[in-house]
DNA sequence: AGCTGAAGTTCCTTCAGGGAACCCTGATTG
DNA sequence: CAATCAGGGTTCCCTGAAGGAACTTCAGCT
């Protein structure tokens, strides 16, 4: 956990990475949404030490991303996403997107996507939610809204 | 920095960890987009440690992320993003996106984003780059790609 | 009764973040 | 021309989080 706490900042970024702003977070997102739910499978997969994996699942059920549910009679317990947590991962996407792009040298992205809907190997694109066109850093003006500090 | 280096996983997400994962990197790099684009000024709006503002610099400078260029005679500095670092505010619009929708509470958000090309106070919507549909997390297969760790 | 495996918990060490003070360089002012 | 100023760091110490290994707990199995 990073010292200054940045979930006061009247600011969504600051807000978002004190959910999902630690070391590691993001990786057990991620593990958890391609199907490693359990903590021994969370551990094993990223070699996160034991104690910082508790302290991030926990954090992330506080924060209603994941959800704990036991799976046995024994006290055993898997983590799935919740809808807050399902939407989070689009940000994973975005991620992948942008490190294939400049991050995945010759080998090539070690990850495909395939579009259900068309069904073809294809990456994310940001678009505007009113009008559909393209909308990127350089497509916008910034204007204060309702939550803005004084 | 993390202990445990990101940067050599086979996976996306854990690279752009590596450029923009540590704590206040993507506060830096929000700053910079809204014209936050020297040394003190960063400092004075974070409230970040001054030392690890230089750290933080540093690393997004080696990463291609900014550009470190003179504004004056003087030893004066300001950082402006590259074309990489500009296509990384992509993921800082989604995190906005997510954390207005999930943290914003009664107030709303912060500040509102108006697209250039309709006019209109929107937010962005992932789309597939090959089809236009929308494509989130639930709208896709994972493959094993080129660079795929054996 | 003893063993096993999942899911943590405890403890210790090391290193990164916070914070304040200090330094360096080139203007500007008296 | 000396003193001051401001931006942009650097240095120092202290605290607290990450790594890692060992230990614990609980239910089922043999």
């Amino acid at each position: 956990m990073q010292r200054t706490k940045f979930g006061e900042m009247a600011c969504s970024i600051a807000r978002t990475l004190d959910v999902i702003g630690e070391p590691w977070s993001p990786l057990v997102l991620r593990d958890v949404y391609v199907g490693l739910t359990r903590f021994e499978q969370i551990q094993a997969d990223l070699g996160i030490s034991r104690k910082v994996l508790t302290e991030r699942l926990n954090h992330l059920v506080d924060q209603g991303i994941l959800e704990r549910r036991p799976y046995d009679r024994r006290p055993r317990f898997e983590y799935v996403l919740t809808e807050k947590g399902t939407e989070l991962v689009d940000l994973l996407m975005v991620m992948v997107g942008w490190g294939d792009r400049w991050l995945a040298g010759a080998a090539g992205p070690p990850v495909l996507y395939r579009h259900h809907a068309c069904g073809q190997v294809s990456s994310v694109d940001l678009r505007c939610a009113h009008c559909g066109e393209p909308m990127h850093a350089g497509d916008v003006d910034l204007l204060p809204g309702p939550g803005a500090a004084i």
